[in-house]
DNA sequence: CCCATGTCAGAAGGACTGAGATGC
DNA sequence: CGCATCTCAGTCGTTCTGACATGG
């Protein structure tokens, strides 16, 4: 059985799992304390950090991977309690054009803000929390050259 | 307004943000190679990590935040896919005693090791494994101790 | 009698698939 | 004509809530 992995650290994978649900039930748990689920909240903060403050659904489906059939039911929710407005896209008449409406834009900040309350509660300094972004990012990056997890862009 | 925060890194709850959602997807995908979705993955971890290969729906409960309704509701489906079996608990009638069948527990082991081939895909060193253990634990214990996100005891 | 444990039935909410409309 | 973008209708799998049976 010489299976000549590394010896596995016998606390990553643990960690890992147990951090996952720990930061899912905490995420989920501020968003919620303001009406909206996680998923509804990263939808109004992917527009909101877009240029101008626009985007299309096909963007957003590839940065939260999801399929566009889905997220039309997504948007059709969040524009009917009155957080976005979909527009006709000048540009390119196939495309919609997504923007918050004041309503949303308030909600997602304050539920930016509560994420960073959150971020505070942990009590890392500044200096960790420096260190923390480093790695953070570290992982992120080599996460996203992975080979598992990718998606083909032609998502139906 | 001297709210007094510490002044927020503009990077922190964004990278956590990312990874979150990278790692949930990656997590997913490699359960779902192996024909499980990572929350019944979870279960039957939780099984396999008991004493005796031994625990009730309740403690399941507690470890993953869910409901004693849908925790039946996953179990029936888990049982029925022939990784675990219900047995009445000798000590106390009123409880059930889980434990894995032996295709359960290949599942299980399976899926684990996969796992850690994907941990070992980042390309981490033993040395930065080390580094990155401490810090996901330590993290993980603070978020522990985190005001929001606790549950009450007694979810029916 | 009261609490704990688990199950059951009903319902809700979210997301996907596949087909179709429109525009480039 | 082929491709891209989005919408629509139908469906599915998962989880929750609240009521209930059994046992300590």
């Amino acid at each position: 059985m010489s299976t000549a992995t590394v010896d596995h650290e016998p606390g990553l994978m643990a960690g890992v799992m147990r951090l996952h649900l720990l930061v899912s039930a905490q995420l989920e748990a501020v968003a919620t304390a303001h009406g909206v689920t996680l998923s509804d909240y990263l939808v109004l903060a992917v527009i909101r950090r877009s240029p101008d403050g626009r985007t299309s659904p096909g963007h957003i489906c590839e940065v939260l991977h999801r399929t566009s059939g889905g997220m039309t039911l997504t948007l059709d929710r969040l524009e009917a309690a009155g957080w976005l407005v979909r527009a006709p896209d000048p540009s390119d008449r196939r495309k919609v054009s997504l923007s918050l409406t004041p309503a949303g834009e308030r909600l997602a900040v304050t539920v930016n803000r509560s994420l960073h309350e959150w971020e505070d509660t942990l009590g890392l300094g500044a200096r960790r929390s420096r260190d923390v972004i480093a790695l953070v990012d570290e992982i992120a990056g080599l996460l996203e050259g992975a080979p598992i997890g990718r998606r083909a862009p032609g998502s139906t």
